[in-house]
DNA sequence: AGCACGCCGACT
DNA sequence: GTCGGCGTGCTC
């Protein structure tokens, strides 16, 4: 039979069944490679590539569920599109191993024959903390008693105590469907009719801010928890998601079963093994949720489906959206896509009929969209060394006199993106990567947002050894709030970035701060713009829209809309009217147009027009072929040796070799080929053609990213 | 991912 | 002469 192994191997390895192991594909197994043992799982008959003679045994059947078919051809699906080794996307799908071996119960305490051992007092505790409650941990029993875990061994030594096992504490509850839910309004019920009898297919559910989407998506949920099916809930920022986790909670009186990157290892065991026993009925997580082996899925929610954080950038690259899109269809079962600002792509697949629209126009309550009013920087300009207009600082003024709260919103972390020297000119670069060192004034640090590298901030220029002749160019949050201390010095101001949020507790701290009014002005990253709720937020003031716009990106345009509207929704939520004033050098674009008159259809549609002219996604198909190595030399070679042996195939056309958007990355030089294919050919048969009898030598690495996001 | 094999510098 | 650095390649 042929055995998958979660490594990075293109094909699965076959191995000889020993006489009365009964095996199906599946089965999780164990089975010898080279000198070790590693777990596998079965995955089909087998073929002649390797001689049977030469076929080592599979050591032993593991005692678990075997994982289901639709898991195994979503793998499949995935390493074939994604031209990924299929052992690492199987490594996705069981990574974690301790979840293979059978579940430790955990062990606890309960009162033994308490005449066999010697009564003291600090003994009568142990079984005083015992009596009235349920069977205590040694580590439980010990506080309880306040006594030392010696204590308690002694006891159990001496049968004073009892061993009990206790199943081991699941990190999450059952979701009750019949709670009652909320109020709906007329057009959330109507959507909720609509998706409630879970037909196959996909859905975008669009709703501006504060339409209730969630709400909606709740009882598609509830729905399928009745047909005693699971339900996953993708969601690009999980970390964050505390309001979100609370209105499930309220909706269903249990906490879903979570999964991203913060669990700690016993959480994810659990949560993998009870997921698999389908024991887990909801679960929330982010993009790499997707591949969690389900014994019975039968709903996929994408919230915030826009959201390019559903782009997974290394390792298996792909864009979790889409493979839910796909992991939907292999299991028929409906998959629900929800965002106040979808992507292009979705509304593509709406107008060509493949997705089905389910639109929620009004804000839930009543409250107004804020007005957007554009401010032109070539006009209204700020002082030197200055980022904010007299118009914007206005704005605050009155909205602070007003007792109002602000936001001001730049999406750029640390105190200035390049720091160069006056005498001679020197910029401070990474070494690693071809990208300027961002200053970070609170922690004193150069760092690299690409790589990691950080210096403390040199005292001299490392070139002209001149001191004091630092000069900080551009803005970030830090440098904003210096500003804003200088102009609202009564403001109560709180600066909100990844880089003083720290951990979800710390988060949800500061989001409290904000809800109950604690503070002014928020000075933020684009961290500030997902999905919560600021009541009495009621001016936005965007202080660069344009940084996003530069570099030639695909989809610069779509992302400033999706990120400046999402940003320009905090305000006016509640009761109070909200105002967004957005700061610009060219307003006269279709996306300071779009943003100003709230009209997203006609935005869409330029934007639309634009690619369709292009032949670029989603009418025509791009793969990425990145070619890295330490020697720049040896890359070039590489790439040119490439580009002379690259196929010639109607309705394909190969651009480059070019410096990748990072030339420089982590210590590795890259080129990049594009790969543009009309909608009808598949880039990735042309790529294979390309790659036949192609030599990687030295450490010369390929990375193929197919439908790339990112291109600088 | 491990783990061996292999080919060059500092130790007994 | 040997120990050991980690670069490259293989595991059914």
């Amino acid at each position: 039979m042929s055995v998958l192994i979660p490594l990075a191997l293109f094909t699965a390895y076959d191995y000889a069944v020993p006489e009365g192991l009964p095996l199906a594909p599946g089965d999780f197994v164990a089975v010898p490679l080279g000198r070790r043992t590693v777990m596998g799982v079965v995955w089909g008959d087998g073929d002649d590539s390797v001689p049977a003679a030469k076929l080592r045994a599979v050591e032993a059947r593991l005692e678990l569920p075997a994982m289901p078919e639709v898991s195994r051809r979503f793998i499949d699906w995935v390493a074939n599109y994604c031209m990924a080794p299929i052992g690492s996307v199987l490594r996705m799908a069981m990574s974690v191993p301790e979840a293979l071996e059978p579940e430790k119960p955990i062990k606890a305490w309960q009162l033994g024959d308490a005449e066999s051992g010697k009564m003291t007092a600090v003994r009568q505790r142990v079984l005083t903390a015992l009596e009235n409650g349920p069977p205590l941990t040694s580590g439980d029993l010990a506080r309880a008693a306040s006594c030392t875990a010696g204590v308690v061994a002694e006891m159990a030594r001496l049968g004073m105590l009892r061993a009990v096992a206790l199943p081991a504490r699941r990190p999450f509850g059952r979701p009750d469907a019949d709670r009652p839910g909320p109020t709906l309004s007329e057009a959330q019920r109507a959507a909720v009719d609509a998706l409630a009898p879970l037909t196959p297919g996909v859905t975008l559910l669009n709703g501006v801010t504060g339409s209730g989407k969630t709400e909606v998506y709740f009882e598609a949920i509830a729905s399928c928890l009745r047909a005693g099916r699971q339900a996953l809930v993708m969601l690009p920022e999980i970390a964050l998601s505390a309001q979100w986790l609370g209105r499930f909670e309220e909706r269903f009186g249990a906490a879903p079963a979570q999964w991203h990157s913060e669990l700690t290892q016993a959480e994810r065991r659990v949560t993998w093994r009870a997921v698999l026993d389908g024991e887990a009925k909801v679960v929330v997580g982010a993009r790499s949720a997707l591949f969690l082996p389900f014994a019975d899925l039968g709903l996929i929610i994408v919230d915030e489906e826009h959201e390019p954080a559903f782009k997974q950038e290394d390792g298996v690259i792909y864009q979790a959206r889409d493979m839910a899109v796909v992991r939907g269809h292999l299991a028929k079962i409906p998959v629900v896509l929800a965002s106040a600002t979808p992507s292009l792509e979705s509304i593509v697949n709406t107008d060509q009929g493949r997705y089905r629209l389910l639109e929620l126009p009004d804000r839930h309550g009543g409250a107004e969209l804020p007005a957007v009013t554009l401010i032109d920087l070539r006009r209204d300009k700020p002082e030197r060394q200055q980022w904010l207009s007299p118009s914007l600082i206005r704005a605050v003024n009155e909205t602070l006199a007003d007792q109002g709260q602000a936001i001001l919103f730049l999406n750029r972390r640390g105190y200035a993106p390049l720091t160069l020297c006056r005498d001679c000119g020197h910029r401070m670069q990474c070494p690693n990567c071809t990208t300027w060192l961002v200053e970070h004034r609170y922690s004193a640090r150069l760092q690299c947002h690409h790589c990691g590298y950080q210096i403390q901030m040199p005292k001299a220029c490392p070139a002209c050894q001149h001191e004091g002749t630092f000069a900080a160019c551009g803005p970030g949050v830090e440098r904003l709030a210096e500003e804003a201390a200088l102009l609202f010095p009564n403001a109560r101001r709180m600066v909100l970035t990844s880089d003083t949020v720290g951990g979800p507790k710390k988060a949800t701290e500061l989001i409290r701060m904000i809800t109950e009014r604690e503070v002014d002005l928020i000075i933020g990253t684009q961290i500030i713009a997902k999905g919560h709720h600021f009541p009495h937020l009621t001016l936005v003031g965007v202080v660069d829209a344009d940084l996003g716009l530069s570099g030639g990106d695909l989809r610069a345009a779509e992302r400033t809309y999706q990120l400046l509207h999402q940003v320009a929704g905090r305000a006016g939520r509640a009761e109070r009217s909200g105002r967004v004033l957005i700061q610009t050098y060219d307003p006269a674009r279709p996306v300071m147009e779009a943003l100003k008159d709230h009209d997203q259809a006609r935005f869409l549609k330029i934007e639309e027009e634009d690619r369709r002219q292009a032949g670029m996604p989603p009418f025509g198909r791009l793969a990425a072929l990145i070619i890295s190595g330490s020697d720049d030399g040896a890359v070039e070679k590489q790439v040119r040796m490439m580009a002379a042996h690259a196929p010639r195939v109607d309705g394909v056309s190969v651009l480059g070799p070019a410096p990748a958007p990072l030339a420089m990355l982590r210590g590795r030089h890259r080129r990049r080929f594009l790969v543009k294919c009309r909608r009808d050919v598949a880039p990735q048969g042309f790529i294979r053609q390309w790659l036949r009898g192609l030599k990687w030598p030295g450490d010369l690495r390929l990375q193929i990213d197919i439908d790339p996001y990112s291109f600088l």
